[in-house]
DNA sequence: GTCTATAAATGGATAGAC
DNA sequence: GTCTATCCATTTATAGAC
């Protein structure tokens, strides 16, 4: 069948990308070679190109991967209750996401990859995140443009100078929730 | 004389460093190799050797120059007048230096060239930087060690979205003194 | 779909003449 | 100090056998 054929190329696929994340987490985004990609996952290099166009497909499928984790973690972030409370989960998932990964980060959220431009179909994914985050936001009483931009420069600042200067600590990590509270009273000064 | 031999010596390696920069620049930081390096300054590769152990040893110079012009652009900062004004001036000045060049930002402050890590007397230099910050902080008022934190996750993260996602234009430039307000507030709620 | 073999280019780095 | 020549490793990518 057709079908089974399709399915166990998909899932190949999937264990090629899974292994790019690794080698770029171990090596650096930019820092391993399709040889090495192929080996990790016992294959030679030729046979990476059954399943990926070249290197920078792989780097497009790994850019639309990621922004389909961070759609799919926003969805599941609970919208109703207290505005603060919505708030700070939002912020500590966003945090999340960022630190967990400082590959992943460069990758969706910097220019890193010499040469690289993410296609139309995987850039749209990264416009739907912005999209839905404005909703989220909205929700829970954050409507003005700026308040937003505000917001997201404040938690991935918080997220990156984590990543950055204290690896596996919490010394940015434990600012979460005064940051909420901080960047809440700015919002609403005279209630 | 050995001392004009010196000299002409230093002013090459930095004519060669102001290539490499301009390389960065346009190419990405890692996107450029030495002999496009040695061509952008009429030489041949090898000819690099003269002035540099090798690639990672560019990087250094390139990681220790930029925290040089850093460390040199916060002592020329107003440090009397109001505090709320010497911190808009702290942040103004923070904000341009990251969006001015994310290539520097790159190599200054992320971990994006696979292999490289900046030699001890580098680092120091990183070093100086935040203790110099921190005592510009300290005389505007700011002296809880969070505060320091917040305040830098909050102004380098507007950098960085700044620079990611509007080069060029002032969407995030524009909350720099609402942000600084916003921070205040918050660091002396009851005065 | 996977392989071997290899192309074709590029990388950093070194030797040695001038 | 700069060059030519070259080494040697590595890269992405393709051709074609199985």
């Amino acid at each position: 069948m057709s079908d089974r054929r399709a399915q166990r190329h998909a899932a190949t696929r999937q264990e090629i990308l899974d292994a790019a994340w690794n080698l770029a987490r171990s090596h650096g985004l930019t820092g391993w070679s399709l040889r090495e990609l192929a080996a990790s996952v016992g294959m030679r290099a030729p046979s990476l190109y059954v399943y990926f166009d070249g290197k920078d497909a792989i780097y497009d499928a790994m850019f639309a991967q990621g922004y389909r984790q961070l759609l799919e973690r926003i969805g599941r972030l609970p919208t109703a209750g207290e505005p603060v409370e919505v708030l700070r989960g939002a912020a500590r998932e966003f945090f999340d996401f960022y630190v967990e990964d400082a590959a992943r980060h460069q990758l969706l959220f910097l220019r890193v990859v010499p040469g690289f431009e993410p296609s139309p179909e995987s850039y749209a994914l990264a416009r739907d995140v912005v999209a839905r985050l404005r909703e989220v936001l909205a929700d829970a009483g954050l409507d003005r443009p700026e308040a937003v931009d505000l917001w997201t420069a404040l938690f991935t600042g918080l997220a990156s100078q984590q990543a950055s200067n204290d690896p596996g600590g919490d010394r940015w990590q434990r600012l979460l929730d005064r940051a909420v509270d901080m960047f809440v009273a700015s919002e609403a000064p005279a209630t």
